[in-house]
DNA sequence: CAAAAATATTTAGATAATCTAAAATTTAGA
DNA sequence: TCTAAATTTTAGATTATCTAAATATTTTTG
């Protein structure tokens, strides 16, 4: 019987994506904030600095919404804002020093779980594992 | 330079889903549906019945937010209930044959994206990130 | 076997997330 | 300079999800 690999890989990265996403929103819900707050961390963790309207953009979101989710961060001084000097109608956000630490933590919680591969596959599987996973998302960019 | 390969694979990951996630929310919206009647919807195709509480378990979120839903899914006659014979307590979900079809469509969809691969890449490549994707899923289930 | 406890779901009402439309501010172009 | 465009925020509506209580059924126990 042929596998129908498309269908097979779709099923897959939904079931990873489930088991991820739950973890993360439990720990998320701990800290009293949402799976979006995480995006934004997340984001501007890597990004250093955004607008707020590349943030919407990044995360398919509405602007105004935007502007709540970083009321909420900003209140609980995990990220500012403040005005761009060459276009002062642009608002940029970047992590303070707690925001960054709380994000380098929840990235950690977060790969607990992935760390269970490593230590059960031998390094060239673990390799071939990230190259195949790289190359999924690779064309997926693409387009 | 050693790649921290838990890491990569946890943002590839993240992006991946991020950009399948992304395309489904705007099919669903066309709809005039969100992510969980998609989860709802895709959870029935595979497991043809569930109970109210095990769809909960199923997608994590409560009870009373699984009967608000399948009520709109209901209304759209995409899913009907039933009460178990053997355990009158419990409401049985299933989907009707238009939410059998609408379900594959959004299936089709989905996956057309990840088409990209088979066509890009020679099937041993295709099987190897198949055979990849699975065994971290596998993994991950496991605990 | 009847009363009490446990289980499954729904209802009602509250809270939070996200949206739309309009307002405010700033920039760019005719 | 005046007008149009761009960026963000505000205000208010809508939707999703939650908690707690209510309902119906089953299981346990004295």
């Amino acid at each position: 019987m042929r596998i129908n690999y498309v269908k097979e890989i779709d099923e897959n990265l939904r079931e990873i994506n489930k088991i991820l996403n739950r973890d993360l929103k439990r720990e998320m819900i701990k800290l009293d904030l949402g799976l979006s707050h995480f995006y934004i961390l997340t984001t501007l963790y890597r990004k250093k600095v955004l607008s707020s309207g590349n943030l919407a953009k990044s995360l398919d979101v509405r602007n105004s919404t935007i502007t709540s989710l970083v009321d909420r961060l900003v209140k609980l001084s995990l990220v500012k804002r403040r005005r761009c000097e060459r276009d002062r109608r642009v608002v940029l956000v970047e992590l303070t020093d707690k925001g960054k630490k709380l994000t380098e933590k929840l990235l950690t919680l977060r790969k607990e779980r992935l760390k269970e591969i490593v230590k059960e596959l031998p390094e060239e599987k673990v390799k071939e594992i990230y190259e195949s996973i790289k190359r999924v998302k690779e064309i997926l960019k693409k387009k």
